[in-house]
DNA sequence: TTTAATTATTGTAAATTGGACAATAATTTA
DNA sequence: TAAATTATTGTCCAATTTACAATAATTAAA
């Protein structure tokens, strides 16, 4: 076995690699961008960065997020990190993986210096990325099935106030998989929700009530374990 | 915003921290080791070292883990990654957290150059550790829990041949949870096992089945989801 | 004003699963 | 051969899940 002069050790970089998931037409979709730049130059990727020597993972992942979106705010949950030594043609980069939920209509994405074109990709239709891409992409949204059935991250997409359909929808876009109406209901049970006298407006049929999360009980909930939602 | 050379960003080191957990006297324990060296010299910390440039961080998590125990051909999962920019006062130091489940009685532990003493110390009996340790000891046990109830990481664990009981023993231990003997049973029926004619030797008692498990139809089985081990 | 259309919300009965506990089986040792 | 010990299986009841139906509230058209 070898030994290196410690100094030696800092010789290598990390990024962050930021899948955003949104839904539209029934699929799931993840935005990525075209890269502008060697290496991989015109090839779809995950947008991320490197991480500047001061700044936070989840900090720069939310950077990241905003150069893409303009969107600020939203929580990024971290995935997994990367780092067979060769993943980086341009030395050793390791890399974080972050996701969030975003609803695809809310924003409007920018191309920035990094990337060239920005799309939303069907996780069904997925081409061949840049880097080990799609490897990350695959995990990542394993990650975020397993992580909305044990957390309830789920509340970072909804609005402020929803309905229990929205609330199911999300679910089922999330996990590709539908749900009874009646069944969803009494799944969700035990999560705490606050039901306000308010309705859904213009729409052309029955509005349905408006709840919001109950983000203090939720906490307690999570602490005592009281708080399921394996679906 | 600051743009820096594309240079400048190799200037930080990645670690991998490896929490082995292991269980005995019915209680859940960490291997930790005594820091011989600055910083935080003589205070307790999980066993971890810088990865090597040309090492994957599966790899360095192995290594740390055989230096340590001389135990190879264990399987490593990989936790979370922290990175607070000032988490390391020597520099900047990610740090990836891997977990093992370990049979405390199957190995000697050795002190290192920089492990001045190891122990065995109960999660419920945690003293301050050297860095940030206690905050990834915490995250890692939480994800230990989630992992092995949505993947089949118990099997590391249990020899190629186990009994039933041991199976259940390992849940009992990794959960901090007591099961019902036949209920348990009726749990875990979706999970491929094969019972071999073979039984238990030199026992005192009626000896167990033998069973190992299927990795095949299991991953199978997982890709469609019909695995399940929610306790 | 009435009715059809649409979606929200709640209910119910059967099927499945989970938990507590008991019964039986297979071994070793005395 | 009996006692001790643990493995394995069964059973009953409660709780949960599932499939499906019924009812409620609203809009839009007749």
């Amino acid at each position: 076995m070898y030994r290196i002069d410690f100094n030696d050790f800092f010789t290598s970089a990390f990024s962050v690699d930021c899948i955003l998931f949104g839904y539209s037409e029934g699929e799931i979709k993840a935005l990525l961008i075209k890269r502008a730049m060697q290496p991989f130059e015109n090839l779809w990727a995950i947008p991320g960065d490197l991480i500047y020597p001061d700044e936070d993972l989840e900090q720069a992942a939310e950077r990241v997020l905003f150069e893409l979106t303009g969107l600020n705010n939203i929580a990024m949950h971290q995935s997994q990190t990367f780092g067979k030594p060769n993943r980086h043609p341009q030395g050793r980069v390791i890399t974080v993986s972050y996701f969030a939920l975003l609803r695809i209509e809310d924003f409007e994405v920018k191309a920035s210096s990094w990337a060239g074109d920005v799309q939303w990709v069907s996780l069904k239709n997925m081409p061949d990325l840049a880097f080990d891409h799609n490897h990350i992409l695959t995990s990542t949204y394993e990650m975020l099935k397993l992580k909305l059935q044990n957390e309830p991250i789920c509340f970072d997409l909804l609005p402020d106030r929803f309905t229990l359909n929205e609330f199911q929808q999300l679910y089922e876009f999330a996990l590709d998989q539908a749900f009874d109406k009646a069944n969803f209901r009494k799944k969700i049970k035990n999560i705490p929700l606050i039901a306000h006298d308010e309705k859904q407006q213009n729409v052309k049929h029955r509005p349905a009530k408006l709840f919001s999360f109950d983000k203090k009980e939720c906490s307690e909930a999570t602490a005592q374990n009281r708080y399921t939602f394996k679906m």
